[in-house]
DNA sequence: TTACCAATAT
DNA sequence: TATATTGGTA
C-alpha cells in the first residue's frame, strides 16, 4: 500500500482495511552509518512488521529516493553521519520528496532535537531507540499527508497561518541551484523572483531566495572589509605610511562629499554595506578613512577596485584569448600576482589547471584588444565618456610636475572626475588601462619623476611617523611635495626602508608573508626592472627589495603601476587581493558559499566562476547605481 | 499590486 | 550565524 493509496482511502473518505492495516508494510528507509545502530533499528523497525530499507551512507539514501520516490513513506535517519549531515539530507528530503523524516541521535541537546524540527523533522528520537516509540512512527506519515492536500487546496496565507513552513536550510545542492540560476540569468536579471524561477525548488519562496541573496551580498561584504583590513595593516607594516595609518576610521564623510562634489552619498549610504555608490564601495572595499586624506587618495580606491576588478574580470571573460604581447612586459605582475594568489589559495581546492603565462597575457590581451565578449555583463559604456576616461587621463597628462601643488589639484580634479563621470572604472577604462600602460605609457621619466615620487614623498614622511620599521636615519626627510628634494629624499627613505626591511624583517613583515607567499617566483626585481626605467635610486631599490623580499615585489610594482595610471594603487590590490586571498577566518565561509560553484566549472553562460565574481558584479552594478552615467560595469 | 531590498528580528 | 520577516520604495 502506497501513500497515494493512503491518501486516496482518506480523501475518498473511504477508510477500508488498507487504511487499518496501514503501518502493516509502511516502507521505511534507515540511514545510520554506524552499521551496529542500523542492523539495530533495522531489526526493531521489522519487529514493527514494516517493509524495512537500509543504508549506511546518506548519499546513497538521498540517491535511492530520488531514483524512486515513492519508493518510500518515511525515512529515518541518524543525525551525524560522515558523507552528509542528517540535517542535509533531511533539508533535502523535505525539499524534494516532502516525505516525513525522523531523526535519530544518541544526543538529546534541546538544541539539536529543535534544529532537528526546525529543519523539518517530523520527529526526534533519542538513541537507543525503543520499539514503542517505533511502533508510533507510522503516525507522521498519515499527518503528512493529511496537512498537504489541505495547504494545495487552500491559499498559502491559510496555510501559513497553521503551520509554519520548515526553516529553509541552504544546503551545497541548494545553493548551487541558486548560484546556476544567477548565472544562467546574469547579473542584471538575477532577481529574487528569477532566480527562484529557475531554480524550480518546491516549497521554496521568493522571500529564501531574497533572504539568501542578500545574506551572500553581506558576506562577500564582510569579507572584503576583513581583508582589506587586513591588507591596510600589513601595509602599514610593510612601509608604513600617514596614508595607510589612517585608513582605518571613518568619519571625514563630510570632506569626501565635499570633494566628490555630490550630496546624494548620504549618510545611509555610507552605513550600509550595500548602498553602493563611490561611498559604499569605499566604505566596504577600501575600508578607508577619508579624514585627512588628500582628495587624490580619497578617490583612488574605488577607481583603483573597479580598474583592478575589471582587469582581473578580463581574465575570467576572456580565457581564450591567445598569449604573448608586448603588452604583458608592462602589465605583467598584476593580473598574474592577482591570478595566482586566487589559485592558489582561493581556487586550489578547485583543481583547476592553470597556466601562468596565460593568465597574464590573457589579462593584457583581454584588455588590449577591447574586444568585449558578448555577455550581459558588459553595458553598453557611457557614450560622454571617452576611452580615456575622467580622472584617467587627466591625472596622467597633469601630474607631471614632481612635488607641485598642481599634483594635488590634480589629484582632486581627476577625482572629480572619476564621481562626476561616475564611471572611469569600467571596461573601457580597463582596455585604456591596458593601452596605456602598454603604448602610451611606457615608464617614461614622467612616471619616475612625477607619479612615483609623488605618491611615495608622502609614504616617505610618513614612515618618519608612523613606520612600525625602523626608518629614523631618514627623518631629515621634510614635507617634500613642493619641491624635487621631494624626490630625492623620498628615494632616501625608501631605499633604507627597504635595507631596514632586508635586515631585521619585522614581525609585520612575518606577517605579510603568510599572505604574500602564495605569490609566484615574479620577484621584485624582475616586475620592477620591468617597469622602471633605470633611475639609479629606484635601481637601488629594487635590488634591495630583489635580494630578500620577492613576495613584497608584487605588491610595490602594483603600487608603482597603479599610481601611475591614476593614483588607485594601494586599493586596486588592496581590494583585488583582498577578494582573491581571503584571510583564512573569512575562508570557510567563503568556500562553503563557492565550493559548489567552483566544482561545477562553466556552468554559467556568463562564464563566472564563482559566486564571488558573479557578488561581485552585482555588487558593482549596484554602485553604479547611485551614479549618474557610464553603465559598465564587471 | 508586485517585487525588490535594506534593515531588523528570531 | 543563518534565515525569516518587516517596511520603505519603485
Amino acid at each position: 500500500m502506497t501513500v497515494e493509496e493512503i491518501r486516496g482511502n482518506m480523501s475518498g473518505g473511504e477508510r477500508g482495511n488498507n487504511y487499518d492495516n496501514f503501518p502493516i508494510g509502511m516502507r521505511v528507509l534507515a540511514v545510520d552509518d554506524d552499521p551496529i545502530c542500523l542492523k539495530l533499528l533495522d531489526g526493531l523497525l521489522r519487529k514493527c512488521q514494516y517493509q524495512v530499507t537500509t543504508t549506511s551512507q546518506a548519499r546513497m539514501a538521498l540517491k535511492m529516493l530520488r531514483e524512486n520516490r515513492d519508493r518510500f513513506d518515511l525515512v529515518i535517519s541518524d543525525v551525524h553521519m560522515p558523507d552528509m549531515d542528517g540535517f542535509k539530507l533531511l533539508e533535502l528530503v523535505g525539499l524534494e520528496m516532502d516525505l516525513p523524516v525522523i531523526m535519530l541521535s544518541a544526543n538529546s541537546d534541546t538544541k539539536l532535537v529543535r534544529k532537528g524540527i526546525d529543519h523539518g523533522a517530523c520527529d526526534y528520537l533519542v538513541k537507543p531507540v525503543r520499539i514503542e516509540e517505533l511502533r508510533n512512527i507510522w503516525q507522521h506519515v498519515i499527518r503528512k499527508k493529511k496537512v498537504e492536500p489541505k495547504s494545495q487546496s487552500k491559499s498559502n496565507d491559510q496555510d501559513k497561518s497553521y503551520q509554519k513552513r520548515a526553516r529553509v536550510v541552504w544546503s551545497i545542492e541548494l545553493h548551487r541551484k541558486f548560484v546556476a540560476a544567477v548565472g544562467q540569468l546574469g547579473i542584471e536579471k538575477a532577481v529574487p523572483k528569477r532566480i527562484l524561477d529557475l531554480m524550480n525548488v518546491d516549497g521554496l519562496t521568493r522571500e529564501n531566495v531574497a533572504s539568501h541573496l542578500q545574506a551572500i551580498k553581506y558576506r562577500l561584504y564582510l569579507k572584503r572589509i576583513n581583508s582589506v583590513q587586513t591588507q591596510q595593516a600589513n601595509m602599514v607594516a610593510a612601509l608604513g605610511g600617514r596614508d595607510y595609518v589612517r585608513m582605518g576610521s571613518l568619519d571625514g564623510l563630510g570632506d569626501f562629499r565635499t570633494l566628490g562634489g555630490s550630496g546624494r552619498y548620504t549618510h545611509a549610504a555610507l552605513s550600509s554595506y550595500s548602498s553602493g555608490g563611490m561611498l559604499g564601495r569605499l566604505n566596504s572595499a577600501a575600508g578607508l578613512s577619508v579624514r585627512n586624506l588628500a582628495a587624490s587618495q580619497l578617490l583612488q580606491p574605488s577607481h583603483g577596485q573597479n580598474l583592478s576588478n575589471s582587469v582581473n574580470a578580463f581574465t575570467k571573460l576572456n580565457p581564450s584569448i591567445p598569449p604573448a604581447s608586448q603588452n604583458a612586459s608592462l602589465f605583467q605582475g598584476i593580473p598574474a600576482s592577482l591570478e595566482l594568489d586566487q589559485l592558489q589559495q582561493s581556487k586550489s581546492s578547485a583543481h583547476i589547471p592553470l597556466d601562468e603565462s596565460r593568465l597574464l597575457t590573457t589579462d593584457v590581451l583581454g584588455c588590449s584588444n577591447n574586444s568585449l565578449p558578448n555577455n550581459p555583463m558588459l553595458l553598453p559604456g557611457n557614450p560622454q565618456q571617452p576611452l580615456t576616461g575622467g580622472g584617467f587621463g587627466n591625472q596622467h597628462s597633469q601630474n607631471i610636475t614632481p612635488f607641485s601643488s598642481d599634483s594635488f589639484n590634480t589629484g582632486v580634479n581627476g577625482s572629480s572626475n572619476f564621481l562626476e563621470h561616475g564611471r572611469c572604472n569600467d571596461w573601457q577604462n580597463s582596455v585604456q588601462l591596458s593601452k596605456f600602460q602598454s603604448n602610451s605609457f611606457p615608464l617614461t621619466e614622467s612616471f619616475i619623476n612625477s607619479h612615483l615620487p609623488q605618491i611615495s614623498a608622502r609614504e616617505a614622511a610618513a614612515h618618519l611617523q608612523n613606520s612600525p620599521l625602523d626608518f629614523t636615519s631618514t627623518t631629515s626627510v621634510s614635507p617634500p611635495f613642493e619641491d624635487s628634494r621631494g624626490e630625492i629624499q623620498f628615494r632616501q627613505s625608501m631605499a633604507s626602508a627597504v635595507q631596514s626591511m632586508n635586515q631585521t624583517p619585522s614581525q609585520a613583515w612575518a606577517d605579510n608573508k603568510q599572505q604574500y607567499s602564495h605569490n609566484s617566483n615574479n620577484t621584485f626585481g624582475n616586475n620592477l626592472s620591468s617597469q622602471v626605467p633605470n633611475d639609479g635610486s629606484m635601481a637601488s631599490l629594487s635590488h634591495s627589495m630583489n635580494q630578500n623580499n620577492e613576495n613584497f615585489g608584487r605588491r610595490m610594482d602594483m603600487s608603482l603601476i597603479g599610481r601611475s595610471s591614476g593614483g588607485s594603487s594601494t586599493l586596486v590590490q588592496h581590494t583585488e587581493h583582498e577578494k582573491l586571498t581571503p584571510d583564512s577566518r573569512t575562508r570557510s565561509n567563503e568556500e562553503y558559499l563557492l565550493e559548489p560553484t567552483k566544482q561545477q566549472v562553466g556552468f554559467s553562460p556568463q562564464g563566472y566562476d564563482s559566486l564571488d565574481d558573479l557578488m561581485t558584479a552585482m555588487k558593482r552594478e549596484q554602485d553604479g547605481g547611485m551614479l549618474d552615467e557610464g553603465t559598465i560595469w564587471i
